[in-house]
DNA sequence: CCCTCCCTACCTACTGGTAGGCAAACCTTC
DNA sequence: GAAGGTTTGCCTACCAGTAGGTAGGGAGGG
C-alpha cells in the first residue's frame, strides 16, 4: 500500500481543477505538479484524459449518492432534507471558488466522451429523483410551503442550485449563492 | 466597406464557439477555418484571445440590453415582460446546443482577464436589475403571482434560467429547459 | 518471476502570438 | 486628375511553449 493513494490524489486534484477551471483548462502537467509525480506516470493510472473524466464522474456520482442516503437517514422531514441538500450545494460551491462537477462537465459537453455525457444525465436524474421525494415528503408533512408538483419543483431546484453556484463563481462571492437560494429556503419551515 | 464585416464574422463565430464549447475549448485556428481567413489574420482584429473575450462580452452586454429595452417598449405588464425574457433565454439555449455567454464565461473565470470578470458582474447586475423591475411591475399589476420580494425573485430567476440552459445543454435536449421553467411560467397570468 | 508504480526521454499536433510583406483602398497635395 | 504616402486587411512563414500520449526501463514487493 502506498503512503497516500496516488490514484485518489489524482482524482482529487483533477476534480478540483475541473470544478475550478473547467475540463479543458487543466492538463496532465498541472495534475503531475500538484500530486508530485511525473506527467507520464499519470497515464499508468488513467491511460487517457477521457478515461480520467469517466472515473471522475463515477466517483462523483457515488459520493453524492452516499450523501443523499445519509441525509435520508439523518433527517425526517422533507423540509429538513431539502435544507440539508442546499447546504451541501453551498459547501460544494466553496465560497464561489468551484461549481458542481455536473455543471462544469455540462458546459464542456463536447470535450467529453459519450460515456461521460450519459453519466451526467444519470447524475441529474438521481439528484432530481431524490429531491422529488424530499418535496413530496415536505408537501405531506407541511415543512415545505406551496408545493403543488414535487417533480417539477425538483427540476427547478436543481437548475436553481447549479445556477446559484455559477453566479457565486462569477464573482467568487458566496453571497450570490445565498441570495439566489434565499426565497427557496424561506419556503422551508423551521 | 468589406463584403461581409470580417470582425463581426469573427465575433459571431467566437461567441458561438464559446457558448457551445467553452472559452478554453476553441482556438484561433477554429475561428480561422470557420470565417475563412488565416489564423494569423485574426490577430489584426483581436491582438490576443484576452482582447477577443473583452469584445465578446461587451457586444453581448449591449445586445442583451437592447433586447431588454425592446421588451420594455413592446410589453406592458410585468408578467408579459418576464415571459418574454424567459423566451429569450430559451432561444439563447438553442435547443440545448448553447448556453448564455455569461454562464459560459463564469465557468471559465480563471482563463479570462480581470476586465472580463468585471464585465460578467456588470452583465448580471443589468439583467437582475431589469428583472427586478419586471417582478415589481408584475406584483403591482397582478400578472405574476406570489411576489413578495422582487429583487430576490430576480436573483433566483437569473440562476434558474442559467441553470436551465445548463441542464438542457447536458443532454442537448430543449425539454429540460422547459421542465425547469414550467413552474415559473405557471406563475405568470395569461 | 511478474506485477505495480514510477521514471526519463521522446513524439506529433496544436496553442497563442510575432515578423514582415503585399495589394487594394484612402487620403492628401499638387 | 495624377502622384505619393498612409492605412487597412490579409497573407506566408515562423516561433516557443504546451497539449495528450507513447516507449521502454528500473526498483521493489507478493
Amino acid at each position: 500500500m502506498p503512503t497516500t493513494d496516488t490514484k485518489t490524489a489524482l482524482l482529487d486534484s483533477a476534480e478540483n481543477a475541473a470544478r475550478r477551471l473547467g475540463f479543458d483548462a487543466f492538463s496532465y502537467a498541472d495534475l503531475a505538479k500538484d500530486v508530485g509525480i511525473r506527467k507520464a506516470s499519470i497515464h499508468h493510472h488513467f491511460p487517457s484524459k477521457a478515461n480520467l473524466s469517466v472515473a471522475l464522474m463515477e466517483r462523483y456520482h457515488e459520493n453524492f449518492q452516499d450523501i443523499c442516503a445519509e441525509i435520508d437517514a439523518s433527517f425526517d422531514t422533507g423540509g429538513a432534507q431539502l435544507a440539508e441538500l442546499i447546504k451541501q450545494y453551498r459547501k460544494g460551491s466553496d465560497k464561489g471558488k468551484r461549481i458542481c462537477l455536473c455543471a462544469s462537465f455540462s458546459a464542456s459537453r463536447d470535450s467529453l466522451p459519450p460515456e461521460v455525457v450519459e453519466k451526467i444525465s444519470q447524475f441529474r436524474a438521481m439528484v432530481i429523483g431524490w429531491m422529488t421525494n424530499a418535496f413530496e415528503k415536505g408537501r405531506k408533512d407541511g415543512t415545505i410551503s406551496s408545493v403543488t408538483h414535487p417533480a417539477l419543483e425538483a427540476t427547478s431546484t436543481m437548475s436553481l442550485l447549479e445556477g446559484a453556484q455559477l453566479a457565486a463563481r462569477a464573482e467568487e462571492n458566496p453571497a450570490l449563492f445565498e441570495n439566489a437560494t434565499e426565497l427557496l429556503l424561506a419556503r422551508i419551515a423551521a
